[in-house]
DNA sequence: TGTACATCAGTGAACGCGCGTTCACTGATGTAC
DNA sequence: TGTACATCAGTGAACGCGCGTTCACTGATGTAC
């Protein structure tokens, strides 16, 4: 049966919503797309009126995921973020943190598109995070900027290669966060 | 046929070293186990006299490609190896290079078994790093090379989910390498 | 050492299964008059 | 505003396909005498 407008937009945000969180948790391969659409409270058929394929959804679902990491470090001291970021909970929750971390190992082996995708969300973290305002030049801000995301980014998805709760995920952690937050009160070393 | 007991143990090695490159390249759910077979010179059949299952084959692989990486850091100055981890040449090798940076995504969702190999690996790796020594105390090393490996593998992982000979791929891998070889010659904030 | 036979690595067809995708159909919505 | 009808989001069966795995079979190897 038709819907209203109004619903047919809700449902497809809802399905993309509900690709984001399942795809962060178990991959790209490791959701089909009816049990993604059963997820969402709907029938795999009428995952064609919204989507063109399950690649354009998952490109449609790590822009979306990005977007909301982006909204969610805007005004937040860079410090706790770091704290957050890098932490027991983060590693823990997959489904809900941050996509970059979930994703960037199959983003690799995915068409450009997708890596584009990344590429651009990456980019508006980075204008986010500097329209800060930071010490220095802008070219040495932009640096210390992506230096610390690939750190902390380093730190999280090396600790989620290790067993849960095992001694190793948390010192990984624990010896990151640390540098990380050392290295940011101290003038990078330029090259 | 049946063949020598050598050329058994040749084939099990092959299927071992054929596996751990194509999953590096292309992750665990990319590759079937009738082409990886294939491309090792067998058909799919006997597969099962070798390995159990699947899965017990992605341990192998792991395992393999640690120890291979293990082995290659020996005796290396740690200012070399990061110039050459943290480079273009390894980012465009997804195949030959470090099993930890094209794999950790995939490992993270896989049973435990897989991620306890991982976590072997990863400490070989720290003993061998460790044991070519390293000023200041045996926990501040420690610490030192858990810290540089997250670091230089966010670095890879992150420029590898952008696209090929994109600029910001480059520059992601270029700001690292300075800030990683540089962070190396300051001592460590202590937390 | 030579012979007869059991072993078992490798082969390739076949299995059930879940995947992404297609399609005829339904019926409430939205529109034309 | 009320009616008649076209639209199209959603349904669920069905499609071909490739997956991991199984199995009867082959024939050279390895062994027992």
């Amino acid at each position: 049966m038709k819907v209203t407008k109004a619903q047919v937009e809700a449902n497809r945000a809802h399905i993309v919503e509900t690709a984001c969180t399942l795809f962060r948790e178990r991959g790209y391969d490791g959701v089909g797309v009816a049990e993604l659409m059963a997820t969402a409270g709907l029938t795999h058929g009428g995952f064609y009126r919204h989507f063109g394929s399950k690649a354009k959804l998952m490109a449609e679902a790590a822009a979306y995921g990005l977007a909301k990491t982006k909204s969610q470090i805007a005004g937040v001291d860079i410090a706790d973020f770091i704290e957050q970021y890098v932490s027991r909970e983060h590693r823990d929750d997959r489904s809900g943190g941050c996509t970059i971390a979930a994703l960037c190992g199959d983003a690799a082996r995915q068409p450009e598109e997708i890596k584009a995708t990344f590429a651009t969300g990456l980019e508006n973290l980075l204008a986010e995070a500097l329209g800060e305002g930071d010490e220095g030049s802008l070219g040495e801000a932009r640096a210390r900027a992506i230096d610390t995301i690939a750190h902390a980014l380093g730190a999280l998805v090396l600790s989620r290669a290790c067993p849960d709760d095992s001694p190793l995920a948390d010192e990984i952690l624990k010896v990151c966060r640390i540098s990380i937050l050392g290295s940011r009160s101290v003038p990078v070393t330029a090259g």
